[in-house]
DNA sequence: CGGGGCGTTGAGGCACGTCAAAGAGGGTGG
DNA sequence: CCACCCTCTTTGACGTGCCTCAACGCCCCG
Protein backbone atom coordinates (compact mmCIF):
# COMPACT_ATOMS: atom_id res chain seq x y z
CA UNK A 1 0.00 0.00 0.00
CA UNK A 2 1.61 3.23 -1.10
CA UNK A 3 -0.30 6.06 -0.60
CA UNK A 4 0.56 9.80 0.53
CA UNK A 5 -1.54 11.28 3.49
CA UNK A 6 -3.31 14.30 1.84
CA UNK A 7 -1.84 17.57 3.55
CA UNK A 8 -5.02 19.18 3.43
CA UNK A 9 -8.71 18.02 3.34
CA UNK A 10 -10.60 18.07 -0.01
CA UNK A 11 -14.05 18.27 -0.56
CA UNK A 12 -16.66 15.20 -0.89
CA UNK A 13 -18.89 15.37 -3.52
CA UNK A 14 -20.94 12.69 -1.32
CA UNK A 15 -24.18 11.88 -2.45
CA UNK A 16 -24.94 9.81 0.92
CA UNK A 17 -22.46 10.56 3.54
CA UNK A 18 -22.01 8.47 5.92
CA UNK A 19 -20.14 8.77 9.38
CA UNK A 20 -18.41 6.59 11.67
CA UNK A 21 -18.35 7.35 15.14
CA UNK A 22 -15.35 5.43 16.17
CA UNK A 23 -12.89 7.43 15.02
CA UNK A 24 -14.29 11.05 14.02
CA UNK A 25 -10.79 12.45 12.40
CA UNK A 26 -9.02 10.29 10.16
CA UNK A 27 -6.33 11.47 7.86
CA UNK A 28 -6.64 11.29 4.28
CA UNK A 29 -5.01 8.80 2.11
CA UNK A 30 -4.23 9.85 -1.56
CA UNK A 31 -3.68 7.18 -4.12
CA UNK A 32 -2.36 8.06 -7.71
CA UNK A 33 -3.98 6.54 -10.92
CA UNK A 34 -3.42 3.04 -11.51
CA UNK A 35 -2.27 2.67 -7.65
CA UNK A 36 -2.86 -0.43 -5.39
CA UNK A 37 -5.26 0.68 -2.48
CA UNK A 38 -4.89 -3.81 -1.26
CA UNK A 39 -4.22 -6.81 -3.04
CA UNK A 40 -5.96 -9.91 -2.69
CA UNK A 41 -4.29 -12.35 -0.07
CA UNK A 42 -3.40 -8.72 1.76
CA UNK A 43 -4.59 -9.07 6.15
CA UNK A 44 -7.38 -6.63 6.10
CA UNK A 45 -8.15 -4.44 9.31
CA UNK A 46 -9.56 -1.32 8.03
CA UNK A 47 -12.55 -0.42 5.81
CA UNK A 48 -12.33 2.90 3.60
CA UNK A 49 -14.25 5.89 2.49
CA UNK A 50 -13.94 7.53 -0.50
CA UNK A 51 -13.17 11.22 -0.61
CA UNK A 52 -12.93 12.41 -3.94
CA UNK A 53 -11.86 9.77 -6.92
CA UNK A 54 -13.31 6.55 -7.84
CA UNK A 55 -11.52 3.02 -6.77
CA UNK A 56 -12.48 -0.23 -8.43
CA UNK A 57 -12.79 -3.73 -6.97
CA UNK A 58 -11.65 -6.94 -8.94
CA UNK A 59 -10.39 -10.26 -9.05
CA UNK A 60 -7.77 -12.04 -11.30
CA UNK A 61 -8.01 -15.65 -13.24
CA UNK A 62 -4.73 -17.38 -13.53
CA UNK A 63 -4.80 -16.20 -17.49
CA UNK A 64 -5.11 -12.63 -16.54
CA UNK A 65 -8.99 -12.45 -17.32
CA UNK A 66 -10.82 -9.55 -14.79
CA UNK A 67 -14.05 -8.90 -13.20
CA UNK A 68 -14.45 -5.68 -11.44
CA UNK A 69 -16.78 -6.67 -8.92
CA UNK A 70 -17.63 -2.97 -7.82
CA UNK A 71 -17.05 0.36 -8.64
CA UNK A 72 -16.70 3.27 -5.64
CA UNK A 73 -17.65 6.75 -6.13
CA UNK A 74 -17.28 9.71 -3.54
CA UNK A 75 -18.81 9.26 -0.63
CA UNK A 76 -18.87 5.15 -0.60
CA UNK A 77 -17.94 2.44 1.72
CA UNK A 78 -15.67 -0.32 0.91
CA UNK A 79 -12.89 -2.88 1.81
CA UNK A 80 -14.68 -4.62 4.28
CA UNK A 81 -14.28 -8.86 4.48
CA UNK A 82 -15.87 -11.73 5.74
CA UNK A 83 -12.36 -13.03 7.35
CA UNK A 84 -9.07 -11.37 7.84
CA UNK A 85 -7.89 -11.92 4.27
CA UNK A 86 -8.95 -9.75 1.45
CA UNK A 87 -10.41 -11.57 -1.28
CA UNK A 88 -10.33 -8.92 -3.84
CA UNK A 89 -7.77 -6.08 -4.80
CA UNK A 90 -9.11 -2.43 -5.09
CA UNK A 91 -6.88 0.34 -7.15
CA UNK A 92 -7.74 4.17 -7.67
CA UNK A 93 -8.91 4.76 -11.39
CA UNK A 94 -7.72 8.11 -11.22
CA UNK A 95 -6.04 10.28 -8.13
CA UNK A 96 -7.89 8.99 -5.23
CA UNK A 97 -8.53 10.24 -1.49
CA UNK A 98 -9.66 7.80 0.93
CA UNK A 99 -10.24 8.05 4.32
CA UNK A 100 -9.11 5.21 6.08
CA UNK A 101 -10.72 3.65 9.23
CA UNK A 102 -8.69 0.97 10.65
CA UNK A 103 -10.58 -1.06 12.89
CA UNK A 104 -9.16 -1.37 16.61
CA UNK A 105 -8.76 -4.84 17.76
CA UNK A 106 -11.71 -5.63 20.28
CA UNK A 107 -13.58 -2.65 19.02
CA UNK A 108 -17.50 -3.79 17.72
CA UNK A 109 -18.26 -1.50 14.37
CA UNK A 110 -20.96 -4.29 13.68
CA UNK A 111 -23.86 -1.79 13.87
CA UNK A 112 -22.44 0.96 11.71
CA UNK A 113 -21.03 -1.98 9.02
CA UNK A 114 -24.19 -4.41 8.76
CA UNK A 115 -26.14 -2.09 6.85
CA UNK A 116 -23.27 -1.25 4.16
CA UNK A 117 -22.52 -5.15 4.06
CA UNK A 118 -26.05 -5.79 3.20
CA UNK A 119 -26.38 -2.57 0.30
CA UNK A 120 -23.32 -4.33 -0.84
CA UNK A 121 -24.68 -7.37 -1.30
CA UNK A 122 -27.80 -6.03 -2.36
CA UNK A 123 -25.91 -4.46 -5.17
CA UNK A 124 -23.66 -7.21 -6.18
CA UNK A 125 -26.66 -10.02 -6.03
CA UNK A 126 -28.16 -7.54 -9.07
CA UNK A 127 -25.21 -7.22 -10.62
CA UNK A 128 -25.18 -10.91 -11.15
CA UNK A 129 -28.87 -10.58 -13.01
CA UNK A 130 -26.81 -8.03 -15.38
CA UNK A 131 -23.93 -10.49 -15.54
CA UNK A 132 -26.28 -13.55 -16.19
CA UNK A 133 -29.04 -12.84 -17.97
CA UNK A 134 -28.66 -9.37 -19.87
CA UNK A 135 -27.51 -8.76 -23.18
CA UNK A 136 -24.86 -5.86 -24.23
CA UNK A 137 -27.51 -3.05 -24.79
CA UNK A 138 -29.08 -4.00 -21.58
CA UNK A 139 -25.72 -3.81 -19.24
CA UNK A 140 -24.55 -0.51 -20.74
CA UNK A 141 -28.12 1.49 -20.15
CA UNK A 142 -28.94 -0.24 -16.54
CA UNK A 143 -25.18 0.85 -16.07
CA UNK A 144 -25.68 4.32 -17.05
CA UNK A 145 -28.80 4.62 -15.16
CA UNK A 146 -27.05 3.49 -11.81
CA UNK A 147 -24.35 5.87 -12.86
CA UNK A 148 -26.37 8.55 -13.17
CA UNK A 149 -28.42 7.71 -9.58
CA UNK A 150 -24.87 7.79 -7.87
CA UNK A 151 -24.52 11.27 -9.17
CA UNK A 152 -27.44 12.69 -8.35
CA UNK A 153 -29.89 11.71 -10.82
CA UNK A 154 -28.68 14.47 -13.23
CA UNK A 155 -28.54 14.28 -17.13
CA UNK A 156 -24.87 14.81 -17.65
CA UNK A 157 -23.19 11.66 -16.35
CA UNK A 158 -18.91 11.36 -15.61
CA UNK A 159 -17.61 8.44 -16.25
CA UNK A 160 -14.44 8.23 -13.96
CA UNK A 161 -13.58 4.65 -15.15
CA UNK A 162 -11.99 3.54 -19.24
CA UNK A 163 -14.01 1.72 -21.72
CA UNK A 164 -11.70 -1.41 -20.61
CA UNK A 165 -12.89 -1.04 -16.38
CA UNK A 166 -16.38 -0.77 -17.64
CA UNK A 167 -15.82 -4.10 -20.19
CA UNK A 168 -14.50 -5.79 -17.20
CA UNK A 169 -17.42 -4.86 -14.93
CA UNK A 170 -20.10 -5.45 -17.03
CA UNK A 171 -18.56 -8.62 -18.68
CA UNK A 172 -18.17 -7.32 -22.32
CA UNK A 173 -15.12 -6.47 -24.54
CA UNK A 174 -13.83 -2.86 -25.10
CA UNK A 175 -15.18 -3.02 -28.75
CA UNK A 176 -18.79 -4.38 -27.98
CA UNK A 177 -18.81 -1.27 -24.83
CA UNK A 178 -17.49 1.05 -27.70
CA UNK A 179 -20.06 -0.10 -30.30
CA UNK A 180 -22.82 -0.04 -28.06
CA UNK A 181 -21.67 3.22 -27.10
CA UNK A 182 -22.10 4.28 -30.35
CA UNK A 183 -25.22 2.89 -31.30
CA UNK A 184 -26.74 4.21 -28.45
CA UNK A 185 -25.47 7.89 -30.08
CA UNK A 186 -26.86 7.21 -33.41
CA UNK A 187 -30.43 6.54 -32.10
CA UNK A 188 -30.06 9.93 -30.19
CA UNK A 189 -30.54 7.96 -26.69
CA UNK A 190 -27.40 9.57 -25.13
CA UNK A 191 -24.53 12.24 -26.57
CA UNK A 192 -20.61 11.90 -26.11
CA UNK A 193 -19.90 15.06 -24.56
CA UNK A 194 -16.28 13.64 -24.08
CA UNK A 195 -14.49 9.98 -23.27
CA UNK A 196 -15.40 10.17 -19.92
CA UNK A 197 -18.51 12.04 -19.96
CA UNK A 198 -22.03 11.49 -21.71
CA UNK A 199 -25.67 13.27 -21.57
CA UNK A 200 -28.39 11.15 -20.96
CA UNK A 201 -31.07 12.46 -23.70
CA UNK A 202 -33.52 10.00 -23.65
CA UNK A 203 -34.00 8.66 -20.14
CA UNK A 204 -37.13 6.83 -20.56
CA UNK A 205 -36.11 4.88 -23.75
CA UNK A 206 -32.55 4.21 -21.55
CA UNK A 207 -35.02 2.98 -18.52
CA UNK A 208 -36.75 0.71 -21.24
CA UNK A 209 -33.58 -0.65 -22.85
CA UNK A 210 -32.13 -1.75 -19.62
CA UNK A 211 -34.89 -4.02 -18.23
CA UNK B 1 -46.02 -17.20 2.92
CA UNK B 2 -47.75 -20.66 3.08
CA UNK B 3 -45.55 -22.94 5.56
CA UNK B 4 -47.17 -26.06 7.38
CA UNK B 5 -44.80 -26.05 11.03
CA UNK B 6 -43.14 -29.00 11.37
CA UNK B 7 -44.68 -31.22 14.23
CA UNK B 8 -41.10 -33.11 14.69
CA UNK B 9 -37.57 -31.33 14.65
CA UNK B 10 -35.83 -33.37 11.75
CA UNK B 11 -32.07 -34.20 11.32
CA UNK B 12 -29.84 -31.29 10.09
CA UNK B 13 -27.31 -31.95 7.52
CA UNK B 14 -25.52 -28.79 8.06
CA UNK B 15 -21.61 -28.98 7.29
CA UNK B 16 -21.62 -25.73 9.14
CA UNK B 17 -23.69 -25.15 11.94
CA UNK B 18 -24.95 -21.62 12.93
CA UNK B 19 -26.45 -20.89 16.43
CA UNK B 20 -28.01 -17.82 17.46
CA UNK B 21 -29.15 -17.17 21.12
CA UNK B 22 -31.66 -14.52 20.44
CA UNK B 23 -34.58 -17.16 20.21
CA UNK B 24 -33.11 -20.91 21.18
CA UNK B 25 -35.81 -23.13 20.29
CA UNK B 26 -37.81 -21.43 16.65
CA UNK B 27 -39.86 -24.10 15.21
CA UNK B 28 -39.09 -25.19 12.13
CA UNK B 29 -41.52 -24.56 8.63
CA UNK B 30 -41.79 -26.88 6.46
CA UNK B 31 -42.19 -25.77 2.48
CA UNK B 32 -43.38 -28.30 -0.43
CA UNK B 33 -41.30 -28.42 -3.40
CA UNK B 34 -41.65 -25.05 -5.63
CA UNK B 35 -43.46 -23.08 -3.11
CA UNK B 36 -42.72 -19.72 -1.88
CA UNK B 37 -40.52 -18.68 1.41
CA UNK B 38 -40.67 -14.80 0.78
CA UNK B 39 -41.39 -12.95 -2.74
CA UNK B 40 -39.70 -9.67 -4.06
CA UNK B 41 -41.37 -6.65 -2.42
CA UNK B 42 -42.91 -8.44 0.43
CA UNK B 43 -41.97 -7.00 4.00
CA UNK B 44 -38.98 -8.52 5.17
CA UNK B 45 -38.25 -9.13 9.15
CA UNK B 46 -36.73 -12.33 9.69
CA UNK B 47 -34.27 -14.41 8.60
CA UNK B 48 -33.76 -17.89 7.93
CA UNK B 49 -31.92 -21.61 8.68
CA UNK B 50 -32.29 -24.49 6.32
CA UNK B 51 -32.39 -27.46 8.29
CA UNK B 52 -32.72 -29.96 5.15
CA UNK B 53 -33.69 -29.94 1.33
CA UNK B 54 -32.78 -26.99 -0.42
CA UNK B 55 -33.68 -23.10 -1.35
CA UNK B 56 -33.39 -20.75 -4.19
CA UNK B 57 -32.98 -17.29 -4.63
CA UNK B 58 -33.36 -15.10 -7.46
CA UNK B 59 -35.06 -12.28 -9.26
CA UNK B 60 -36.84 -11.44 -12.73
CA UNK B 61 -37.06 -9.95 -15.54
CA UNK B 62 -40.04 -8.54 -16.56
CA UNK B 63 -40.07 -10.34 -19.77
CA UNK B 64 -39.40 -13.73 -17.41
CA UNK B 65 -35.84 -14.19 -17.47
CA UNK B 66 -34.77 -15.27 -13.90
CA UNK B 67 -31.08 -15.44 -12.21
CA UNK B 68 -30.93 -17.20 -9.77
CA UNK B 69 -28.17 -15.62 -7.78
CA UNK B 70 -27.73 -18.00 -4.71
CA UNK B 71 -29.10 -21.96 -3.58
CA UNK B 72 -28.75 -22.50 0.18
CA UNK B 73 -28.36 -26.15 1.26
CA UNK B 74 -28.76 -27.69 4.60
CA UNK B 75 -26.94 -25.35 7.71
CA UNK B 76 -27.13 -22.56 6.00
CA UNK B 77 -28.48 -18.83 6.37
CA UNK B 78 -30.44 -16.32 3.69
CA UNK B 79 -32.54 -13.83 4.37
CA UNK B 80 -31.54 -11.03 5.47
CA UNK B 81 -32.00 -7.33 3.77
CA UNK B 82 -30.70 -4.07 3.63
CA UNK B 83 -33.84 -2.58 4.24
CA UNK B 84 -37.43 -3.47 5.20
CA UNK B 85 -38.22 -4.85 1.73
CA UNK B 86 -36.89 -8.35 0.50
CA UNK B 87 -35.17 -7.64 -3.06
CA UNK B 88 -35.46 -10.88 -4.27
CA UNK B 89 -37.85 -14.02 -4.08
CA UNK B 90 -36.66 -17.38 -1.70
CA UNK B 91 -38.01 -20.38 -2.93
CA UNK B 92 -38.10 -24.05 -2.11
CA UNK B 93 -36.45 -26.28 -4.65
CA UNK B 94 -37.67 -29.71 -2.74
CA UNK B 95 -39.73 -30.24 0.34
CA UNK B 96 -37.59 -28.40 2.66
CA UNK B 97 -37.70 -27.34 6.70
CA UNK B 98 -36.69 -23.69 7.83
CA UNK B 99 -35.94 -22.42 11.20
CA UNK B 100 -37.43 -18.97 10.80
CA UNK B 101 -36.00 -16.46 13.21
CA UNK B 102 -38.09 -13.31 13.73
CA UNK B 103 -36.06 -10.04 14.31
CA UNK B 104 -37.82 -8.65 17.46
CA UNK B 105 -37.85 -4.91 16.85
CA UNK B 106 -35.49 -3.08 18.68
CA UNK B 107 -33.34 -6.22 19.20
CA UNK B 108 -30.13 -5.26 17.97
CA UNK B 109 -28.52 -8.28 16.43
CA UNK B 110 -25.89 -7.02 13.68
CA UNK B 111 -23.01 -8.86 15.37
CA UNK B 112 -24.78 -12.50 14.55
CA UNK B 113 -25.52 -11.10 11.44
CA UNK B 114 -22.36 -9.21 10.09
CA UNK B 115 -20.18 -12.30 9.46
CA UNK B 116 -23.32 -13.75 7.37
CA UNK B 117 -23.41 -11.07 5.01
CA UNK B 118 -20.18 -10.70 4.36
CA UNK B 119 -19.55 -14.40 3.48
CA UNK B 120 -22.56 -13.71 1.55
CA UNK B 121 -21.29 -10.88 -0.11
CA UNK B 122 -17.65 -12.40 -0.83
CA UNK B 123 -19.84 -15.25 -2.53
CA UNK B 124 -21.71 -13.05 -4.81
CA UNK B 125 -18.64 -11.28 -5.62
CA UNK B 126 -16.34 -14.97 -6.53
CA UNK B 127 -19.61 -15.55 -8.77
CA UNK B 128 -19.87 -12.22 -10.45
CA UNK B 129 -16.46 -13.25 -11.83
CA UNK B 130 -17.74 -16.80 -12.98
CA UNK B 131 -20.61 -15.31 -14.72
CA UNK B 132 -18.77 -12.30 -15.96
CA UNK B 133 -15.86 -13.96 -17.22
CA UNK B 134 -15.87 -17.54 -17.36
CA UNK B 135 -17.22 -19.87 -20.39
CA UNK B 136 -19.39 -22.62 -19.50
CA UNK B 137 -16.95 -25.58 -18.78
CA UNK B 138 -15.93 -23.65 -16.46
CA UNK B 139 -18.58 -22.66 -14.74
CA UNK B 140 -20.33 -25.89 -14.34
CA UNK B 141 -16.92 -26.90 -13.36
CA UNK B 142 -16.59 -24.29 -10.41
CA UNK B 143 -20.15 -24.72 -9.89
CA UNK B 144 -19.81 -28.96 -9.33
CA UNK B 145 -16.89 -28.15 -7.07
CA UNK B 146 -18.76 -25.23 -5.09
CA UNK B 147 -21.53 -28.46 -4.22
CA UNK B 148 -18.73 -30.21 -3.55
CA UNK B 149 -17.02 -28.63 -0.96
CA UNK B 150 -20.65 -27.82 0.56
CA UNK B 151 -21.63 -31.03 1.14
CA UNK B 152 -18.10 -31.93 2.81
CA UNK B 153 -16.13 -32.68 0.23
CA UNK B 154 -17.23 -36.25 -0.72
CA UNK B 155 -16.44 -37.84 -4.17
CA UNK B 156 -20.64 -38.47 -4.68
CA UNK B 157 -22.28 -34.88 -5.06
CA UNK B 158 -26.07 -34.68 -4.88
CA UNK B 159 -27.78 -32.07 -6.86
CA UNK B 160 -31.09 -30.58 -5.55
CA UNK B 161 -31.83 -28.57 -8.77
CA UNK B 162 -32.85 -28.97 -12.20
CA UNK B 163 -31.04 -28.57 -15.03
CA UNK B 164 -32.99 -25.52 -15.42
CA UNK B 165 -31.96 -24.07 -11.67
CA UNK B 166 -28.64 -24.85 -12.68
CA UNK B 167 -28.78 -22.87 -15.75
CA UNK B 168 -30.48 -19.97 -14.71
CA UNK B 169 -28.08 -20.04 -11.51
CA UNK B 170 -24.91 -19.81 -13.95
CA UNK B 171 -26.44 -17.92 -16.91
CA UNK B 172 -26.54 -20.52 -19.25
CA UNK B 173 -29.61 -22.19 -21.27
CA UNK B 174 -30.78 -25.97 -19.86
CA UNK B 175 -29.46 -27.52 -23.16
CA UNK B 176 -25.64 -26.10 -22.88
CA UNK B 177 -25.64 -27.27 -18.88
CA UNK B 178 -26.78 -30.83 -20.35
CA UNK B 179 -24.26 -30.53 -23.22
CA UNK B 180 -21.25 -29.79 -20.81
CA UNK B 181 -22.44 -32.19 -18.11
CA UNK B 182 -22.34 -34.98 -21.25
CA UNK B 183 -18.94 -33.81 -22.34
CA UNK B 184 -17.61 -34.01 -18.78
CA UNK B 185 -18.39 -37.46 -18.53
CA UNK B 186 -17.47 -38.68 -22.14
CA UNK B 187 -13.88 -37.14 -20.54
CA UNK B 188 -14.15 -39.53 -17.39
CA UNK B 189 -14.16 -36.63 -15.41
CA UNK B 190 -17.71 -36.99 -13.53
CA UNK B 191 -20.10 -40.17 -13.69
CA UNK B 192 -24.15 -39.01 -13.81
CA UNK B 193 -25.39 -42.00 -11.45
CA UNK B 194 -28.64 -40.17 -11.73
CA UNK B 195 -29.94 -37.54 -12.96
CA UNK B 196 -29.97 -35.25 -9.47
CA UNK B 197 -26.38 -36.96 -8.47
CA UNK B 198 -23.26 -36.94 -9.95
CA UNK B 199 -19.90 -38.51 -8.86
CA UNK B 200 -16.69 -36.22 -8.98
CA UNK B 201 -14.02 -39.07 -11.01
CA UNK B 202 -11.15 -36.29 -11.69
CA UNK B 203 -11.47 -33.71 -9.08
CA UNK B 204 -7.82 -32.30 -10.06
CA UNK B 205 -8.90 -32.29 -13.69
CA UNK B 206 -12.28 -30.33 -12.84
CA UNK B 207 -10.45 -27.78 -11.30
CA UNK B 208 -8.02 -27.14 -13.65
CA UNK B 209 -11.02 -26.74 -16.14
CA UNK B 210 -12.79 -24.39 -13.26
CA UNK B 211 -9.76 -21.49 -13.64
C1' DC C 1 -48.38 -49.95 -18.87
C1' DG C 2 -49.16 -45.35 -20.23
C1' DG C 3 -48.59 -40.29 -19.69
C1' DG C 4 -46.05 -36.20 -18.62
C1' DG C 5 -42.26 -33.65 -17.08
C1' DC C 6 -37.39 -33.37 -17.30
C1' DG C 7 -33.23 -34.26 -19.73
C1' DT C 8 -30.42 -35.17 -23.90
C1' DT C 9 -28.97 -34.56 -28.55
C1' DG C 10 -28.77 -32.41 -33.15
C1' DA C 11 -28.90 -28.57 -36.76
C1' DG C 12 -28.61 -23.98 -37.68
C1' DG C 13 -28.39 -18.91 -36.43
C1' DC C 14 -26.78 -14.90 -34.13
C1' DA C 15 -24.67 -11.90 -30.62
C1' DC C 16 -20.52 -11.05 -29.05
C1' DG C 17 -15.49 -12.02 -29.24
C1' DT C 18 -11.14 -11.72 -31.87
C1' DC C 19 -8.02 -9.62 -34.85
C1' DA C 20 -6.65 -5.59 -37.26
C1' DA C 21 -6.18 -0.79 -38.43
C1' DA C 22 -7.34 3.88 -38.26
C1' DG C 23 -8.84 7.95 -35.42
C1' DA C 24 -8.97 11.02 -31.39
C1' DG C 25 -7.42 13.07 -27.22
C1' DG C 26 -4.33 14.69 -23.88
C1' DG C 27 0.06 15.13 -21.80
C1' DT C 28 4.87 16.58 -22.42
C1' DG C 29 8.82 18.82 -24.02
C1' DG C 30 10.84 21.81 -27.17
C1' DC D 1 1.99 27.52 -27.62
C1' DC D 2 2.37 24.00 -30.68
C1' DA D 3 3.84 19.57 -32.33
C1' DC D 4 4.64 15.06 -31.32
C1' DC D 5 3.70 10.76 -29.25
C1' DC D 6 1.39 7.47 -26.63
C1' DT D 7 -2.65 5.57 -25.07
C1' DC D 8 -7.38 4.97 -25.38
C1' DT D 9 -11.26 4.60 -28.40
C1' DT D 10 -13.68 3.64 -32.53
C1' DT D 11 -14.82 1.03 -36.54
C1' DG D 12 -14.64 -2.90 -39.69
C1' DA D 13 -14.30 -7.90 -41.12
C1' DC D 14 -14.56 -12.31 -39.64
C1' DG D 15 -14.90 -16.32 -36.37
C1' DT D 16 -17.17 -18.98 -32.77
C1' DG D 17 -19.48 -20.32 -28.50
C1' DC D 18 -23.66 -20.35 -26.90
C1' DC D 19 -28.67 -19.82 -27.92
C1' DT D 20 -32.82 -21.23 -30.40
C1' DC D 21 -35.74 -24.45 -32.28
C1' DA D 22 -36.87 -29.13 -32.72
C1' DA D 23 -37.17 -34.01 -31.86
C1' DC D 24 -36.34 -37.84 -29.18
C1' DG D 25 -35.30 -40.43 -24.82
C1' DC D 26 -35.70 -41.43 -20.03
C1' DC D 27 -37.59 -41.65 -15.61
C1' DC D 28 -41.08 -41.57 -12.26
C1' DC D 29 -45.61 -42.14 -10.73
C1' DG D 30 -50.14 -43.22 -11.33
Amino acid sequence: MHAHTASRILPSRSSQPEVFDLAPLQPISFFPAGSEIYAQGEKAGAFYQVEFGAVRIYRLLADGRRQISAFHLAGETFGFEADTTHHFFAEAINGTGVRVFRIASGADISRQLLPLALKGLTRAQEHLLVLGRQNAIERIAAFLIDMAERQGGLRQVELPMSRMDIGDYLGLTIETVSRVFSRLKDKGVIRLLSQRSIEIVKQDALQTMSE
